[in-house]
Parts: structure tokens; C-alpha cells; sequence
DNA sequence: CTTCTGACA
DNA sequence: TGTCAGTA
């Protein structure tokens, strides 16, 4: 990846366990009670890292709240916990494809006749030439197919 | 001060 | 779900 900066840190923090938050934290962050968070683990619809002992304070990762995010939205729009859970699970599926698309697709971000392009891969299935996508000055998407040299002036 | 489990006006 | 108890 050409992103080596503050891009990729953010995808490794995300995908790791670097943002980690205790029950009152993620309680804090979200509206939703101490009380609602231990009860929906137990109902197996959100889960917590492994504790050593029962006595231990429960520790969440990001994917955690991003789940409790969600439902909170679906439930102060008036669904029911059961109903919540199931479009945040849709919800979830949706965003994980975006998620796999976007990963896939996105090669690189580099220069394209000195203006930012995202590289879309090869265009061919000779694979010699290769798709960008630019944004022009009317913010529209522009894409340009260019041959395929090996390399490119990544933007780092 | 915070969290844990269990119980209930 | 809130809350209080009695701990760790």
C-alpha cells in the first residue's frame, strides 16, 4: 500500500485490538447502561474479551462498540431489542461487503499526470492496461485506462 | 472509584 | 431495566 502513514495505521488500529474500553466507558460512549451491556452479552448478542477470572471488570474491542453503536441507533428509532439485533445484523452484513469491495478494489492511491487517482487494478484480463479513477474540477469521477508499467509514483 | 453477580419495591 | 447489596 502507498499509504504507509496515517491511513494504514488507522485500518491496523481498527482491525486490531488497540482501541480496547472497560463496560463504564463503553457505556459512556454509547447511552446504553452497564446493566443493557451485561445483559446483551448474556443474551450472546454482543461479546467481551476473556477474563481471567468472573470477578474481572469486562473489556471491549472496537468492533464491540461499533455494535452497540448500531443497536442503540435502531432502538431509540423504536425497535424492539430482538428487532435492533436483527437489522443491525443486516446492517453489518451490508457494511462488511462495502468493507471487502472497497479493500479489493482500491489498489493504490497514486499520480496520475501529477493530480491524485485512485488505481483500480488491471482493466484487462491481459492485464496491461490499468483503470484509475480521478475527481475533476466539477466533482465528477473521471477514469482513465492507462498501460500498465509495473510500478507507479505511489503517494506516500 | 469501578465492576461483578444475584435479586427484587 | 433500574438499583441496591456485599465483594474484590
Amino acid at each position: 500500500m502507498a499509504f504507509s502513514g496515517v491511513h494504514h495505521f488507522r485500518m491496523k488500529a481498527l482491525a486490531s485490538e488497540l482501541f480496547q474500553f472497560r463496560i463504564g466507558e463503553l457505556a459512556t460512549m454509547t447511552g446504553v447502561s452497564t446493566r443493557q451491556l451485561r445483559y446483551w452479552e448474556s443474551k450472546g448478542i454482543i461479546s467481551s474479551l476473556e477474563r481471567e477470572g468472573e470477578q474481572d471488570a469486562r473489556v471491549y474491542n472496537y468492533t464491540a462498540y461499533v455494535t452497540v453503536a448500531v443497536i442503540k441507533e435502531f432502538l431509540d428509532e423504536g425497535y424492539t431489542l430482538k428487532g435492533a439485533v436483527k437489522k443491525t445484523n443486516e446492517h453489518q452484513r451490508n457494511w462488511q461487503v462495502l468493507h471487502d469491495v472497497m479493500q479489493n478494489a482500491v489498489q493504490d492511491v497514486v499520480l496520475l499526470d501529477e493530480t491524485p487517482a485512485v488505481d483500480l487494478g488491471f482493466f484487462d484480463e491481459e492485464e496491461t492496461q490499468r483503470l484509475y479513477a480521478r475527481i475533476d474540477e466539477n466533482n465528477k469521477v473521471k477514469y482513465s485506462v492507462r498501460p500498465w508499467a509495473g510500478y507507479a509514483e505511489s503517494i506516500e
